[in-house]
RNA sequence: GGAGGGAUGCCCGAGCCGGCCAAAGGGGGCGGACUGUAAAUCCGUUGGCUACGCCUUCACAGGUUCGAAUCCUGUUCCCUCCA
């Protein structure tokens, strides 16, 4: 029988706990109720999310209640912890759309069947509040002394921070006691950056109704260097397949540093810890099996099987190692287009391969664009139909970026 | 409400006694070399275009001038101190 505490710490989940025995102990007892806060702050959930999912998806397993809080009332407001700016404003509209959009992620990988787990959204309580008895009942309990004092504002000091945003850690807290007292919620989980957050409802729970609740942070995925990992020249790596390709999804997993595999595949695959010491451990050339793995795998949780085999496929056929073409991300250029001769760049600009045709001047100046392995040397190059077999042609961008055009 | 400071390219940050500024420097990104579809390192590049020239950029709207990121006016936002 094992703990899910010990799993979590195993695999290097836990950062920091309020009463790591106790919540040892509980979760080890009973059934325990906890929730994790997602903020609607964008149309899809991404990487950084999918870690608190991950620990969510490994509670549910070991028979605990999930609550996933969605945040459409503290998303009114921004959370201003370990940001330099305040947030912009985010309408209703976008909000709510947001929140749609979350909770049909969600829903793919955790379990709210008969009541196994929970999705509420804090803008059912919070916009309901009144002023006067919000401050009464729940503001005599913070003291401005010592939120001021906690790190999640630190760079806020100096760059400036509204009270608007600075109630966001009472609304919080507050979640944590609607929570508390509505679900016999008794853990908050998060992201080691929600900290203070975490820490001011517990407090609250604990002071208001002398209740037993406990928080519990978790790592933030960042890289060996300690920086944040998922982002891309696109911004983040969404779930969205259309915000963020499976290929690219596949792709990115594909490369990431030596470093960093092991603890990837630790928080953000289900292998058993043999399995990712074993891969973690290798060294050299040798690692990128390790690395394959732990694309197909993520690829697979994220997208499904499918997704993952042709992600895996195209990878391949790209990069030695057989398998086929069918799958390589493609646009279509027209035959009729085609036959009169088109220009190359204007083409690549148009399917959004390349951003602009400045960028494609520069690529060909710098050697690093290419038509089935024939670099190009000339600005004003046209695509004829004499290029393609089987209607496709290979265009290569810098070392790595593929695109099949395909005639129709 | 009063006094002062600020807003620059993806980010940080020079420039602000007007022309030499598409704007120093760094970070990031991109390309090349080296490799293992890695890291580190080195080199190049980093607004757009009908491209040795032209066009649009230095919060926003006007103005002065042959000419403005640089000067003036108004507007918006932010910060600091005082009340």
């Amino acid at each position: 029988m094992n703990n899910v505490f010990d799993v979590l710490k195993e695999r290097g989940f836990i950062e920091q706990a309020t009463h790591e025995e106790e919540i040892r102990e509980l979760l080890g007892k009973e059934k325990v109720t906890f929730y994790i806060g997602f903020d609607p702050t964008a149309d899809s959930l991404h990487v950084g999310h999918f870690i608190q999912v991950m620990v969510m998806m490994h509670m549910q397993q070991a028979g605990h209640r999930p609550i996933a809080l969605l945040g459409g009332g503290t998303a009114m407001v921004g959370d201003p912890s370990g940001k330099t700016d305040m947030r912009k404003m985010l309408t209703m509209e976008q909000i709510n759309t947001n929140l749609n959009a979350f909770k049909k992620q969600f829903s793919k990988f955790i379990d709210f069947s008969e009541g196994q787990a929970i999705m509420v959204n804090n803008g059912e309580w919070l916009t309901k509040l009144n002023y006067i008895d919000f401050l009464r009942d729940i503001g005599r309990h913070f003291s401005v002394n010592r939120m001021l004092s906690f790190e999640c504002f630190k760079s806020r000091m100096e760059k400036g921070l509204s009270f608007l945003e600075f109630n966001y850690m009472i609304m919080q807290s507050y979640d944590f006691l609607v929570l508390y007292r509505e679900h016999g919620c008794k853990l908050q989980l998060g992201g080691n950056d929600q900290w203070s957050n975490i820490l001011g409802g517990v407090e609250l729970v604990r002071k208001v109704d002398q209740g037993d609740a406990f928080g519990l942070t978790f790592k933030l995925l960042v890289t060996s260097e300690g920086k944040k990992m998922g982002k891309t020249e696109q911004g983040a790596l969404w779930l969205d397949p259309e915000k963020t390709s499976p290929y690219d999804f596949y792709q990115y997993w594909r490369n990431v540093d030596d470093a960093d595999v092991k603890n990837c595949l630790s928080l953000l695959t289900f292998l058993p810890m043999e399995e990712v010491n074993r891969l973690g451990a290798m060294e050299g050339a040798e690692i990128n099996e390790a690395k394959k793995v732990l694309a197909y795998e993520v690829t697979k949780m994220i997208h499904g099987e499918d997704e993952a085999e042709k992600a895996k496929g195209a990878a391949e056929a790209l990069f030695g190692g057989g398998g086929s073409l069918d799958n390589v991300p493609s646009a279509n250029v027209s035959s009729t287009d085609l036959k009169e001769g088109i220009n190359f760049l204007d083409t690549l600009v148009e399917v959004g391969f390349i951003k602009s045709k400045s960028e494609g001047r520069r690529l060909v100046e710098q050697n690093g664009l290419s038509l089935n392995d024939e670099k190009i040397k000339d600005f004003n190059f046209i695509l004829e139909e004499k290029y393609f077999s089987n209607g496709t042609a290979m265009v290569k961008k810098g070392k790595k970026d593929y695109l099949q055009l395909k005639v129709n």
